[in-house]
DNA sequence: TGCTAATATGGAAACGGTTCCACAATTTTT
DNA sequence: AAAAATTGTGGAACCGTTTCCATATTAGCA
């Protein structure tokens, strides 16, 4: 048999169904009586509301829409997991969606602005083009991005111009001079800016130390541990070698060190390696790295965009988030 | 204003509502000229239907609830990429629910199964108690498990047993016969059958071969790189210690792995290693592994349990996928 | 030419909730 | 004692689709 409506409710408890509304929502105006009577007849017909049809005339979902885009990144698995964890203590539901490619990304965002199905959108690391963003203008659900900048939009954001500082800055103190950088292509389809601005942070702190920029000392290939490791060897194997990478991950940092140790290169002695994000691995390995709250970006991103599902705002939030230098065991000083 | 109606539409097309719903739906009984002027006052429109009133009127949701313990192992994460990966080329939508605790995850599974959120449920890798088993077996949704079991349910499985002898069988026929067996916890509060089944097969394999059962050999810990680097290095500290060892998983294998390294151990010259799962980490670190199907089972469970949501079916489907040993650089033949 | 079948269209009813208005009963105020 | 405010209740109307029935038109055929 089919489900128990609330219209059953009603007749078997005797009242009519505004009532068993009333009793459901914890609506004030019910007498104790009508109310232990309604939740009988509920308890006995196992009734339980029908979401879709409660989202239809209640015109909210409790659903919130989730882009992101590679889960092979363990960086924004971490961001993940805080949204996911977030979501779980409030009465919203994830709805995944993925950005693999800009074609994925442009028919899910499509998606997303033109149905009703989700009440707020938080959009994690993927790059939103024009079109994307106006199209999410013209809706009313509420915007939130994690780990990418778009002026029309609220966002929980770090500064990376200041965490590329960080890093080159620490390498600076302990005496290198001569220090790469390795990072994911700059400009590719999918621009990830944060990886550019990292870079301006490495160039911005070494023209601060007036040490001058040897474009030879930046190397650039797809984001990925073996990949890192190729250009770690190819900096390695010049002529006149850094005494320290930046690695633009925590994910080619650890490249670098395999490199170093295939090459018998010791680290920390005689190289110092530094990578971003602080993911697990990043423990794991004993690595320096400048480390970012992943988890908790989720977390604050989901926060931000219930509230303003809740309560909404004209105004544009930005929740900045703070970076820290994490020394482990891969920075050292340099050897005189 | 508010987003425009199929009414609007139909007055703006002078048709009525049902011509315009066959528009929508392809249904054939409409006359080309009619056709044109409904999509016309479509374009004008910029109409989109409501997904929510096609929702309740229809009674599909085109929805499906994917459960997953971890997202902190990689082998979950990829199989989450697989279901997000098949579900993209559908016109399903995933909505993500954790159980990363007992509590955790029967409020989700009780929620899943009292609301008409969703067409089907996805359970990859969480263990069901029977309670939830029941609480599924009267909802009229599908249900499909992955790697994990239960009689009353569809499922895309692996043969563990026989992944635990493959991978016992190989170091056998390398001349080993001290092996151990490092894994979870076999009696933790969830019960990941899995890891009990390897464990019983690298058991039977020894058995098949006469070569004696050491309990000492096995050693249990709960999940994790770290957790698995201090079991290897008990192991590898004993009198007489094993010659190889089988890792419950890979990340687990990996622990081994710098446990070796840290004792100047040699892999695999000293020490065969061997893991499971096939993550991407193992291909990295050259390690030889059973290889089982991650990716692919999202997919093929993504697609069973679609097939069952527009076909429903009383049978009980099971899906057996391959395992396959991978050699790679981390076993070897035992020296003499 | 008339009869049947196929094609085409309109719109009421249904899906299962929430909301609001009308009204009743009770309490408080003047 | 009458008026006003508060508390409590029923149910029609509505949210925006799909579905089905009624009906109109056209085509096919003997």
């Amino acid at each position: 048999m089919s489900p128990a409506t609330i219209r059953d409710v009603a007749e078997k408890a005797n009242v009519g169904i505004g009532t068993v509304s009333r009793v459901l929502n914890h609506h004030p105006y019910v007498s104790a009586e009508t109310r232990s009577k309604v939740l009988d007849a509920i308890k006995e017909l196992n009734y339980t509301p029908n979401l879709i049809a409660k989202q239809l005339s209640s015109g909210r979902t409790h659903a919130i829409a989730v882009t992101l885009p590679f889960l092979t990144y363990p960086s924004f698995v971490e961001r993940l997991r805080g949204v996911q964890t977030a979501l779980a203590d409030s009465n919203y539901v994830l709805i995944l969606y993925g950005a693999e490619s800009v074609s994925q990304r442009d028919v899910n965002f499509l998606d997303l602005s033109q149905t009703a199905r989700i009440d707020g959108i938080l959009i994690v690391s993927v790059p939103l083009s024009d079109e994307n963003a106006n199209a999410f203008l013209e809706t009313n659900a509420p915007v939130v991005l994690v780990d990418i900048f778009n002026p029309k939009f609220n966002r929980v954001f770090v500064d990376e111009v200041e965490g590329g500082m960080m890093a080159t800055q620490h390498l600076i103190d302990l005496g290198h001079r001569k220090i790469a950088f390795i990072s994911d292509l700059l400009n590719p389809d999918f621009q990830f800016l944060a990886m550019r601005e990292r870079y301006h942070g490495y160039q911005k702190a070494l023209k601060d130390n007036e040490i001058p920029i040897n474009s030879k000392y930046h190397l650039e290939a797809p984001h990925g541990q073996y990949e890192a490791k190729i250009l770690a060897k190819k900096l390695l194997s010049m002529e006149d070698p850094p005494t320290a990478i930046f690695a633009g991950s925590d994910t080619q940092a650890i490249g670098v060190l395999n490199a170093a140790r295939e090459m018998d290169i010791k680290v920390p002695e005689e190289l110092s390696v530094i990578g971003y994000d602080g993911i697990r691995d990043a423990e794991y390995m004993n690595l320096t790295t400048i480390e970012q709250p992943l988890f908790d970006s989720g977390v604050e991103g989901v926060n931000l965009l219930i509230s303003l599902i809740e309560r909404p705002s004209q105004n544009i939030h930005e929740i900045r988030m703070p970076l820290k230098l994490h020394v482990r065991g891969t920075t050292a000083l340099l050897n005189p």
